[in-house]
DNA sequence: GCATCCATGTAAATCGTTACATGATTCA
DNA sequence: TGAATCATGTAACGATTTACATGGATGC
C-alpha cells in the first residue's frame, strides 16, 4: 500500500483535487493513513502521465482555480489489483512508548510528562473521530462506518490503558 | 525519533552487536518500533565514526565472530538530548483498515477475508507479547513492564474490536 | 541433507517529509 | 490588519526497505 493506492481509492467515489485529497486524509483517514502535499501533488502528476487519472482545470469565483482529477478505466483496474493483492502488516511507530521503555535513564516525572502528552493527544484524536462520525455518518458506506467504529473503539481503549499506565508509573515514582 | 536514538537507548543498558539489536527490536520492541539490518549496520558504522559508540571485535568458538558496540560518554549525552526533546506523534499505517474503508468497491467476502487476516495477525502478536512478558518479566525495568502491559492491553482491545467489526460486516453481507 | 541460527555488510530503489515559494479571498 | 482557508507545486534531504552476497555451526 502506498499513496497511489489510497488516492485511486478516493477517486473511485468521485473526482477530487489535490487539496480535497489532503483534506480527506486529514479527516476520515487520520486514524490509519497520512500523506503530505509533497507526496500528493507529485503522485497525481505521475499518475496522470501513466494514464491512471485525467486532469480538468476548474475556474472558480472567489477562490483560486483548481485541478480536479478523475480516475480512468485503467486506474480502476489498478485499484482493483491493489484490493485483491496480499494484505500488508500494520505499521506502528511510537516515540512515546520508546521513551517509556527507556524510562529508567531519566527522572520518572519526565516519563510521566511523556505519557500525559500522549494521553492528551489521544483524547484529541478521539474527539475528532467522534465528531467526524457524528457529522458524516449519513454519507458513509457501511464498511466506512465499521472503519470509524473500530477507530473510535481502539482509541477509547488506548485512553483507558494509558490512564492505567500513568497511574502505575506514579506509584513507582512514590517509592 | 529514529533508529539512532533507539540503538543508543539499547546500548545504555549494555553493549550489543548489530545482530543482538535486531533481535531486541523483533521481540521487546515489536509493538512500537522496527528496523531492518539494512538500517542497523550502516547506522552503527555512522555512529562509530561520530564517536557515539566504540567497536570491539569478539572472537567466538563455534559461532562467527561478532562486533560488539559500546556507548561512549558523548553517545550517552546524545541519548539524553533525545529523551528531553519534544515527543513526536505516533505513526499508524494500516493496509487492512484502508481496504475496509474502500470495501464498497469489492465483494464483502473479500473484506471479511482482509479483516480475518488482520485478526489472525493480531492474535499472533498478542501471543508473542504475552510469552515475552512471561519470560522476561523478572529482568524488566518498571517502565519496561508498564510498556509491555500497555502493549498487551491495547492488543487485547484491538482483538475485541476487530471481532465485533467482523460480526457487523457479516450482517451486512447477509442483506 | 536440510533448516535454522549465528553473523555482517552493501547498493539500489523506494518512499516520504520539510521547507520553500506564491498568492487570492474571507471573516473577525 | 491579521488569521484562516483555498490552492498548487518543487527541491533538497532523510530514512528505510529489499535484494544481493557470504558462510560456518548446530540440530533434526
Amino acid at each position: 500500500m502506498n499513496s497511489q493506492d489510497v488516492i485511486l481509492g478516493l477517486l473511485m467515489h468521485h473526482s477530487l483535487s489535490g487539496y480535497d485529497i489532503k483534506h480527506k486524509l486529514e479527516t476520515i483517514f487520520s486514524y490509519f493513513y497520512n500523506a503530505s502535499y509533497g507526496t500528493i501533488y507529485p503522485t497525481l502528476s505521475k499518475m496522470e502521465k501513466e494514464g491512471l487519472i485525467t486532469k480538468q482545470s476548474v475556474i472558480q469565483e472567489g477562490k483560486p482555480n483548481k485541478n480536479v482529477f478523475t480516475i480512468t478505466e485503467e486506474g480502476q483496474h489498478h485499484f482493483k489489483t491493489y484490493m485483491y493483492s496480499p494484505v500488508e502488516d500494520n505499521e506502528f511507530k511510537s516515540d512515546a512508548m520508546t521513551r517509556l521503555f527507556f524510562g529508567e535513564f531519566v527522572d520518572t516525572e519526565v516519563v510521566v510528562g511523556v505519557l500525559e502528552t500522549y494521553l492528551e493527544r489521544t483524547k484529541n484524536s478521539l474527539e475528532s473521530l467522534r465528531k467526524l462520525y457524528a457529522d458524516c455518518q449519513p454519507e458513509m458506506s457501511p464498511t466506512q462506518e465499521i472503519c470509524i467504529q473500530i477507530g473510535i473503539s481502539n482509541t477509547e481503549s488506548q485512553l483507558h490503558t494509558l490512564t492505567k499506565g500513568i497511574a502505575r508509573l506514579k506509584i513507582i515514582e512514590q517509592k
